[in-house]
DNA sequence: CGTAAACTATTACGTTGCGTTAGGGTCAAT
DNA sequence: ATTGACCCTAACGCAACGTAATAGTTTACG
């Protein structure tokens, strides 16, 4: 018979749980002293391996007390039901990471062509620090190519040429802001998004409609953006996002 | 200016949803009335978006408080600790699948090879559900052709024939008692279970070493064995199959 | 053999993200 | 004014223990 530091120590599980798996009855001590310390026989101790060896698998405690306590229990029936959820799991799993993926992927390109504009009102050596940190991240997950390819045209811009793209910027908003109330689909709005993908690609990249989309999400996925953005107009972030995927919706249709 | 209804209509949280990350400081609503009631903004269904969007990502309330409290929080980086959470979560519930898997496939041989004595002490009916319910499972999973041949062999079984199988079984596991002090690398306990295999495969099945592997495991993991073991000796069913193993290990190191 | 160290017990709060009553105000319409 | 529909806070519940806090027991050492 042994005592709950040595079973714990054979079992690999903490006194804690010995405790917890007693008081809600998966496993109760054959013997108890006088003074009511728990002993476990070697029947306990097959018992415990038992409830490791479901719990390895991810059931619920409940579960594996059920299994045990009824031996005529359909355990192979369980057993699948149990898988499925599992694959179930992994499938969820793998959605997830395919949106961090996505989302990683856009940041990496958005804040390239997005940095400027959007941290014009801080304080430069943020900016500084932040475009290098995302630079080099970047460069080693994107590919240096591509954003050398940018960090060469912005870098000659002057700063008339920062004002201009900030003016153009601010056009573009009211334009759409202006169209606010008809809805995303509304024609006006669909040349400004037209117009402002075009800026992009003019000033500083090639602005596929996927990474164009991106942009979109980003607008409302990312606070610093949409703080940046709805400061113009309430809500304007995610009305831009839907009028994005509008637009990226119907060229996508027309090709 | 929203009430907490609608939000939760618009966001398709619950109401309790929203008291709660309101409790948290989450999500505090813009404005309050006058009698306590809870007033929503276009902000705060933006921000809500947000938070929906990183909970798909199953980053946790606090995490998400986090990344929207301070804009300038290092976001990629937490994105791509994140990513690595997750696929090491992935690797995980794939090595869940693979055991459950095995386990299945021991328990669809297994209890093919080992059902008839292990019920013997049964009532019959039971039996003969059990008996269907896992022969169409196995004949399903595993192969028609394998199963029947199994069945072909044990249907053909006279009482007498069981009444030899079962004392055979009981000799040999006396002999194993009789070397359990010895540990389970007795070359005494080791003929032991050279001969149940021999046993296995003369009555039921070519128990290959990967089966007899399986059926050990099984011994251990599955209540109705092990009670079934047990019952001539406390520890039976652990050291049987500590000897299985061993024995496999040994045999294959000779191959 | 006495005492301190090591172990044991019970009780109960903390964690995560809400669901779910329970008990009671508030607002709009009839 | 009454009736719904809707709002509020408070508080327990769930899963599986971790982590004290308080107190009795056993064991080892001098």
């Amino acid at each position: 018979m042994y005592k709950v530091k040595e079973v714990a120590a054979i079992t690999g599980v903490s006194v804690r749980t010995l405790h917890h798996y007693d008081r809600i009855g998966l496993l109760e001590p054959e013997g108890i002293t006088s003074s009511g310390y728990r002993l476990y026989s070697e029947r306990d101790l097959e018992r415990m391996q038992q409830i490791l060896f479901f719990k390895e698998m991810d059931l619920s405690l409940q579960e594996i007390k059920e299994i045990l306590e009824r031996p005529d229990f359909d355990r192979h029936d369980t057993l699948r039901k149990h898988k499925d959820l599992l694959l179930a799991k992994k499938k969820r799993l793998e959605e997830m990471i395919q949106t961090v993926d996505k989302t990683l992927r856009s940041m990496e390109r958005g804040y390239k062509m997005a940095d400027k504009d959007l941290f014009k009102g801080f304080d430069m050596t943020e900016i500084e620090e932040h475009q290098k940190k995302y630079s080099e991240e970047a460069k080693q997950k994107y590919g240096k190519k591509a954003v050398e390819k940018v960090e060469e045209r912005t870098s000659g811009y002057s700063p008339e040429d920062w004002g201009d793209i900030q003016a153009k910027t601010e056009e573009i908003y009211k334009r759409i802001i202006a169209g606010m109330e008809h809805g995303p689909e509304n024609p006006e709005v669909q040349r400004a998004v037209a117009d402002w993908r075009q800026s992009i690609t003019d000033h500083y990249y090639d602005c596929t409609l996927e990474i164009y989309r991106g942009l979109g999400d980003l607008y409302v996925n990312d606070p610093r953006f949409t703080k940046n953005i709805d400061k113009y107009q309430t809500g304007l972030a995610a009305f831009f996002k839907d009028a994005i995927h509008f637009y990226c919706d119907q060229q996508e249709k027309d090709a």
